[in-house]
DNA sequence: GAGGCGACTGAAAGCGCTTACACTCCGCGC
DNA sequence: GCGCGGAGTGTAAGCGCTTTCAGTCGCCTC
């Protein structure tokens, strides 16, 4: 019935292979060919057979655009994350590429380091509907009015790093890991404590909060209170880590620090480094994250899987987009099994007193 | 002349203008609305305004796939790294990110951590073209012809870290650096020479063997000569590096040691520190990148500036894309100038024999 | 003052899919 | 034996743009 265009262009391109095509080769219909092809029902078991045998043999792909326009669904999805360049970050977007890749859906990045990136995307009628099915916010402080605003227009919401409404989220047990830390410290003897923590920065996130909540808690349980002036932010950076321990050391230092990331604790050892201070002995430092870079600097630490919580967050995303429940306003909270930490311990603590208790300098040497 | 749907969906979401409505309300067609909001000639200046006025107005935002089905471009680059999670590659990814998103384009990330992925990518009739306007490629071994079929379906190409064919790329000058390097080391006096390179991994590119040469070259014309024995794989990665130092060390070990990039210096830091073993004193160890934590370490390396170097890929992809020449297959060759790198030194090489200029092991300290 | 040429605009034909709806069978219950 | 429902399929109407082509003017040239 359809004529299939045998050689009208004997141009430079190899005339791409539609639908009609598949569908004139199987002698269906094109509705036949899209219904067999996305696995609908209502396709005889023997059509559906001979549909998908000649796309096969004519490497007939669907062209996105054209199913998305008909269709109204994208199949892709965004990550959207305040700083592409850094290794945290960086992980979590692994994490959501290598899932959602997998499913089919392609992944779109948008690196969030000016505020207004964020506004610009989520705030304006940007049509994101337009651009995929699902957003996932790393460590971004949306209000969750625009989150809402987004399922409302029929994007799955998923974050990480903190709870937004309902929507999925993959949320470390920030409370927890602050008071595990305390305790390392508290059990080594550390009773002057300092804490590298957050701010310093236009991304104010809750984590610090309850990461220090939990620190304090947990020392308070101990009879030990942390002075205010020697919790420090840090921007959850490099040199903020650094910026901070400065400002601890330079009256009162504290015997122990708890950096709230593994970064700043590395910017906290350099600020060490500088004093001849030797971390574990003169001043003891903890971090999180388990930075690939931990282990070089024997940096003590609270491990986390920073891929997995992208792909966990990730899937939970596609399971919002392919279960509609989650585009309507009655969604029940969307809970995450939240990810699992735990203490590594290296020579960056050590007891009170630097008693050196075999322990030698080098050992701590990069 | 088109009746405006004024509320026939009473429903929930708020009914998305069109460029039909920007078009009623401009009272000019739909056609004049298109050339006028993408700034195409023949349009009077009054309608013009008038028509960006109405849809700035309405919010009006052209819907991506209606664009991309009727004009076959998709304002969309893809990004494609060996391994999202690490520094380098991530750092060319933000650059290709600022740049695109500045530009309007959306970003695609894939992450070839298989190398089936770029296969599937690029070699099968995977519609690429119907992704994408263009292809960065990072430090990926894509055979050139693969790279002239993407052109030839009119996706346009650009690499970083090694030229395929005629495309834009941004190459260091790897023999240059290399020859930096060895420079550097025979300053101080080193002697016996080591490197730790590439391979060891699936991604065999041809940076290792630039930089080796380089480096050789440099030293072949103080008279050294570097033993194949120590020139040992490292994969790019800590732990390549760490296993490269290893082996370095375990059998008439080198005075100095080249590492082909920071993360491979990094283990080979980790490695002396394992056997008290003072960098810059005992081996000296330069690296290549100016990772953000080479200052921690006090690496000395060679500083490149990754995020430019994908921001300029960026760069040059979109000025591509824009230019159909380049879709053809006269195209010249398209020059990227070159990215500049610099000697950082820092406290982890010295003067042979470690003879102890001031320096103390202190200093050298994370 | 007629012809011509540009500048500007509009009508309409797609782009390549998805999907509502209509239709044809066929087996079944009564 | 007849009506009925459901499985399987096809027809065709979009999805919301872009772009060709065919005008319509106003102004210049000869």
């Amino acid at each position: 019935m359809i004529a299939v265009g045998t050689d009208d262009t004997n141009g430079e391109a190899p005339r791409r292979v539609r639908i009609e095509d598949v569908a004139a080769g199987a002698d269906v219909s094109v509705a036949t060919v899209s219904r067999a092809l996305r696995g609908l029902p209502n396709v005889a078991a023997s059509t559906r057979r001979r549909v998908t045998d000649v796309a096969e043999q004519l490497g007939y792909q669907p062209d996105p655009a054209a199913a998305r326009l008909a269709a109204g669904r994208t199949n892709t999805v965004i990550a959207v994350v305040p700083h592409l360049g850094s290794w945290y970050f960086s992980n979590v977007v692994a994490g959501i590429e290598a899932v959602c890749t997998e499913a089919g859906y392609d992944v779109l990045v948008i690196g969030a380091d000016e505020p207004s990136r964020v506004d610009r995307l989520i705030d304006e009628r940007a049509q994101l509907d337009r651009r995929a099915d699902g957003v996932v916010l790393v460590d971004l402080p949306v209000a969750s009015e625009l989150a809402e605003s987004l399922v409302q227009r029929r994007v799955a919401v998923a974050t990480v790093g903190w709870q937004v409404g309902d929507h999925p989220a993959v949320v470390l047990d920030d409370p927890a890991v602050g008071a595990l830390a305390a305790e390392h410290l508290l059990n080594f003897g550390h009773r002057d404590l300092g804490v590298i923590g957050g701010d310093l920065d236009p991304i104010a996130f809750e984590v610090p909060e309850r990461r220090l909540r939990g620190f304090r808690e947990q020392c308070h349980r101990h009879g030990v209170e942390v002075a205010a002036e020697r919790i420090v932010g840090g921007g959850f950076r490099l040199d903020g880590g650094y910026a901070a321990m400065t400002v601890l050391l330079e009256h009162d230092p504290p015997t122990a620090v708890f950096a709230m990331s593994d970064e700043m604790a590395f910017g906290a050892l350099m600020a060490l480094q500088e004093r001849r201070l030797k971390p574990g002995v003169d001043v003891s430092v903890i971090g999180v994250d388990d930075h690939e870079f931990a282990h070089v600097v024997e940096l003590t630490t609270i491990r986390q899987n920073v891929i997995g919580n992208g792909a966990a967050a990730a899937r939970a995303l596609l399971a919002a987009i392919q279960d509609p429940r989650t585009a309507t306003v009655d969604a029940e909270p969307a809970a995450v099994e939240p990810p699992a930490f735990s203490l590594v311990a290296r020579s960056s603590t050590g007891p009170v007193n630097g008693d050196h208790t075999g322990r030698t300098l080098s050992s701590r040497l990069p």
